[in-house]
RNA sequence: GGCGUCGUGGCCGAGCGGCUAGGCUGGGCUCUGCAAAAGCUCCUACUCCGGUUCGAAUCCGGACGAUGCCUCCA
């Protein structure tokens, strides 16, 4: 039977601003799309953040035994900057600014971009469409847009009629809860406000000049998609009119996921989406990272150590670690304390999964672990707390110490299902590794400690202290623990 | 200006009407040749001012502060 029959998963849909008990449309099977980066540069550590929420998610519900198709895109055209200058969306202008073509730029972040999710050991999506894939598509939802009466052409660009929709009590807005009246009185001042019915209207089409590169041909003459179009053609596409979960970042609630609902709406009569979720933004030294401010970074500068802000480099686990201790709909302030607190956590807990294999069976249990097991999936169950997750896997690393103490004892059974589900929880849903498995020198390096750890305790048993604290401490220099305990020294490699 | 979110101990962060997570740091104890590691243990916080309630970090109102969005944004 799978697991999801006996649990009963919440999700806080932005939506309606409340919990709700997650029930997909089709049993067992689960639609998921986020929003993917506009490879126009580096993806930076905010963006990993989301990303990483959203892998964790779908880590998740591939453990409940859920068939799910992950749509995650890869905007590879028609973001449009805000500099006023229509003919100018973000390719182009970062190709004019490193001398590369469009797609030349398109190519080296979507490189970047993978470099990142491998780095951070991500799942692949079940499907990564790309915008420039997906014209046609585009193409005929704005055909159809224009047919139904919800767009209209103007000079060679295609706008979305919101007064058009909103005429037909449908309404703009409910996602980000703004009233007609405060889009208006608020729409900011750019290019191409003329050519719209009312400013509130937004791009499905732009027309674009001989000399905008990346430009396709259409109806009403060659131009490039917009951007929220690309999200409703491809998760149609791949999802149908209406699916189970769109995430996205906070900043994309509106006007994108707005948009989004609009054209849905408009297209094919339903809302496309049952659960909206958002993940919150990063913050650094408690200030949003911004490149204007310079409070900013890339996260291969956090893993190697190349930056200014930490005083040293954090393994790629550590932080996938610290951005699980903390909820994926709070802001996280990271710092090098924080970082700190987080390498330190981490390595106890995956001193706790080796510890595990040590450990064997015997009496009666005396820990109650059946009720640890249900607390860390009430946990998840509970809009993916990834933070009381991990408060119940310490509780398993006190279990852990004290059954290797002989403090505590475990039936088999009882054994068997600590095991799995810590192990399960920490591998498989948190997408940590073990970043202490042996390497291919391993097993050298391992037997050379083993032999310095012998000529230490001959200098113990002589009681040539100098000697063997010498030992100790050129170990620990190379970043090799020695644990003097009861049954003999063991080690461990920082 | 409009629409939101948030202010928790030295730090990071859960909780969101009573039972006061967790990690890191610091103190004590056990263990140890001494350490380290590990275990046990201690340090009891919710921006401020009102209100509701038998009871509020948690609900309501206000102030102050931070922060997101308002057609570029994860």
């Amino acid at each position: 039977m799978p697991l999801y029959k006996n649990q009963s998963l919440k999700i806080y849909n932005s939506l309606s601003g409340e919990k709700e008990l997650f029930t997909p449309i089709h049993e067992g099977n689960i639609g998921l799309y986020v929003c993917g980066p506009t490879v126009y540069s580096n993806v930076h550590l905010g963006n990993v953040r989301t990303f990483m929420s959203f892998d964790v998610i779908y880590r998740y519900l591939m453990h409940l035994d859920y068939k799910v198709r992950y749509v995650r895109n890869i905007t590879d055209a028609g973001h449009l900057t805000d500099d006023g200058d229509v003919d100018n969306d973000r390719f182009v202008k970062q190709s004019r600014l490193e001398k590369l073509e469009p797609m030349e730029i398109v190519q080296k972040y979507s490189v970047d971009f993978r470099k990142v999710l491998d780095l951070f050991n991500f799942l692949p999506p079940t499907i990564e469409p790309t915008a420039t894939g997906h014209i046609i598509e585009q193409i005929e939802l704005v055909e159809k847009l224009i047919e139904l009466g919800f767009a209209y052409e103007s000079n060679g660009s295609v706008y979305f009629d919101v007064a058009a929709y909103n005429a037909k009590g449908l309404n703009y807005g409910e996602l980000s809860n703004r009233n007609n009246d405060d889009v208006v009185s608020n729409t900011r001042d750019l290019a191409g406000q003329s050519e719209k019915k009312n400013p509130q209207d937004f791009a499905l089409w732009k027309h674009a000049t001989p000399a905008h590169i990346m430009r396709w041909n259409s109806p009403w003459g060659e131009g490039f998609p917009g951007w929220h179009l690309e999200c409703t053609a491809m998760s149609t596409k791949y999802l149908g009119e209406r699916f189970d979960i769109h995430g996205g970042g906070m900043d994309l609630k509106f006007p994108h996921h707005e948009c989004e609902i609009a054209q849905g709406k408009a297209c094919n009569g339903v809302t496309p989406v049952n659960y909206w979720m958002h993940t919150n933004m990063l913050t650094m030294n408690g200030l949003r990272m911004s490149k204007s401010t310079g409070n900013y970074i890339l996260p291969m500068q956090l893993v190697s150590g190349d930056n200014d802000f930490f005083e040293k480099s954090f393994h790629p686990n550590i932080v996938r670690f610290c951005f699980m201790q903390a909820h994926y709909r709070s802001v996280l302030d990271i710092s090098n304390d924080a970082m700190l607190a987080s390498e330190k956590g981490f390595n106890r807990l995956i001193e706790a999964v080796v510890n595990l294999k040590e450990l064997s069976a015997q009496g009666q249990s005396s820990l109650d672990v059946a009720k640890w097991k249900a607390d860390c999936y009430a946990a998840m169950n509970d809009d993916f707390n990834t933070p009381i997750l991990i408060a119940h896997l310490f509780e398993g690393v006190r279990f852990i110490n004290l059954l290797k103490e002989g403090s505590a004892t475990l039936t088999a059974a009882d054994l068997l299902e600590l095991t799995q589900t810590f192990t399960t929880f920490i591998f498989d849903v948190l997408g940590l590794e073990n970043s202490k498995t042996s390497t291919e020198n391993g097993d050298k390096v391992e037997g050379l400690v083993h032999m310095l750890i012998d000529m230490r305790n001959v200098s113990r048993a002589n009681k040539d202290f100098a000697m063997s604290d010498l030992i100790r401490d050129k170990l620990t220099e190379l970043g090799i623990q020695l644990k003097d305990g009861k049954e003999g020294t063991t080690f461990s490699v920082k």
